[in-house]
DNA sequence: TGTACATCAGTGAACGCGCGTTCACTGATGTAC
DNA sequence: TGTACATCAGTGAACGCGCGTTCACTGATGTAC
C-alpha cells in the first residue's frame, strides 16, 4: 500500500534510472509534438514501456507535468548558476557572458520550444505559474548580483530594476531571434546592440533614483 | 456545391455577423480555457449554435483557428496603427505614447493570454508562425519609424535595431509584469525604467555604427 | 546458504468520455420570371 | 403580386478514435530469519 508517495518517487536505483529516463522522453515529447500531443499513452511508447507502467510512476498526467516542470526549471537554474558562478574575467566580462550564453542558449530548439510552452501554461495554470515565477525570480537576482558586482555604486533597488529589463529583453529577444524565427536583415547586428544595452545598465547609476 | 469557399466566409449578412459572432467565442474560448480546451463542441456552445452549424461557417477545427488567428493579429496591428498614427506632441512624445500603451495593453487578461498561447502555437505550427513574423514584421516597422521620427539623424539600420530592442523590452517584460504575475517590489518603478531606455534609444546615434 | 515473504517493477484489458468529422436532412431567405 | 427554385443557414445523429484512468494480475528483487 505504500506506493511512491511522491510523484516520480522510485525506491530502488532501476526506478530512479526509469523515472529520469521518462522525463527525458516527456520533454522531447513536449518540445517536438507541443502539449496538444503531449498524452499518457504517446510517451510510453517513446519511452517504450507500456501505459500501466508509466503510471505505475506517474499515478496522473498532471503529476508526470509537474515533475517535468520541476526538473526542467532546477535544471536551467542551475546551468545559469553554473554560468553565472564562473568568477574569471572582470565583473563587467561577467555579466555579458551571461547574457551571451542566454542568447545563445535561445538558438536552440530545445530551449525555445520549452519556454514558449512553458509561458502558456503559466499563464493559465496557477500551479506552473508559481513555479516559473519562482523561476523567474531566481533569474532576476542572479542578473542583479552581476550588475552589482559591475557596478558597486549602484542603488540596489536601480540593479534590481536594470535587471528587470535585462531578463524581459534576452526573453523577448526569443521572440525575434529564437530557433525557427527568421533571420531578419532588419535586425543584423541585434545580439551586439542587445549586448550594448546590458553593459549600459551595469555602469553607475544615472541621474535619477530613489 | 459552392459552399462557402474561404473559411470564415458567409455572404449574407446573417452570415457574416454570425462569423464575427463565432470568432468573439472563439477568442474568448482560447483566453479563457487554453488551447487544450479550444474544442470545436464547447466552442459551439459558448456561441450557442449547434456544432454542425458551427461547421457550416468553418469546416475543420484548422479553419477557424487559423480566421480567428488571423482577425486578432489584424485587430492588434490596426489598433497599434491608431496610436502610432496620432500625430499630436513632439516625436518623442509619439513614442513613448506608443511604449505606454502597449505597456498598458499588456496588463490585461485578454492580450497576454492570447499572444502567450500565439507564441507556444507558432513555434509549432509554420502557417502560425508565419502569420506572429508578418505582425513582428509590421510592430517593428511601427517603431522603428516612430524612433527615426524623433531621431532623423539616426542611420536606419540603428533605428531598426533600436526597434528591435524595444520590441523584444515590451513583450518580454509581459513575462514579468503581465496580467497575472505578482507585483514584484523589486521591480517597483520598472515601467519607468523601460521607458527611459525607449526614450534613449530614440536619441542620436551612439558612437559606434556601420 | 536456503527459504519465505513483502515490496518493487512491469503488464494487459477494459471503462466511459469527449473529440473532429461526415452526412442526410429541414426551414428561411433572396431572386428570376 | 405571386410563385418556383436555388442557395443560405441551421439541425441531429452517428462514426471511429485516442484519451486518462482503473484494476487485477505477474514476475523480479531485496531482506529477514
Amino acid at each position: 500500500m505504500t506506493k511512491p508517495s511522491r510523484p516520480g518517487t522510485a525506491v530502488r536505483e532501476k526506478g530512479q534510472r526509469r523515472v529520469e529516463e521518462i522525463l527525458d522522453v516527456a520533454v522531447r515529447v513536449l518540445v517536438d509534438d507541443g502539449y496538444g500531443l503531449f498524452t499518457m499513452r504517446r510517451i510510453a511508447e517513446a519511452a517504450d514501456i507500456r501505459l500501466s507502467n508509466l503510471q505505475y510512476y506517474f499515478k496522473t498526467k498532471e503529476d508526470l507535468l509537474n515533475a517535468l516542470l520541476k526538473r526542467t526549471v532546477q535544471d536551467y537554474e542551475a546551468s545559469l548558476e553554473g554560468v553565472a558562478g564562473n568568477r574569471s574575467g572582470s565583473a563587467k566580462a561577467r555579466l555579458l557572458r551571461i547574457v551571451e550564453y542566454l542568447l545563445k542558449d535561445q538558438e536552440t530548439r530545445n530551449s525555445c520550444q520549452i519556454f514558449w510552452e512553458l509561458w502558456a501554461m503559466a499563464g493559465r495554470d496557477p500551479n506552473i505559474g508559481a513555479i516559473m515565477n519562482s523561476y523567474y525570480d531566481a533569474y532576476l537576482d542572479k542578473i542583479a548580483d552581476a550588475i552589482r558586482q559591475a557596478a558597486p555604486a549602484m542603488p540596489k533597488r536601480q540593479a534590481q530594476r536594470n535587471a528587470g529589463v535585462i531578463v524581459a529583453l534576452i526573453e523577448g529577444a526569443s521572440l525575434l531571434r529564437g530557433f525557427g524565427k527568421p533571420r531578419r536583415a532588419s535586425l543584423s547586428g541585434y545580439e551586439r546592440s542587445i549586448l550594448a544595452i546590458c553593459e549600459q545598465l551595469a555602469i553607475e547609476p544615472d541621474s535619477e533614483d530613489s
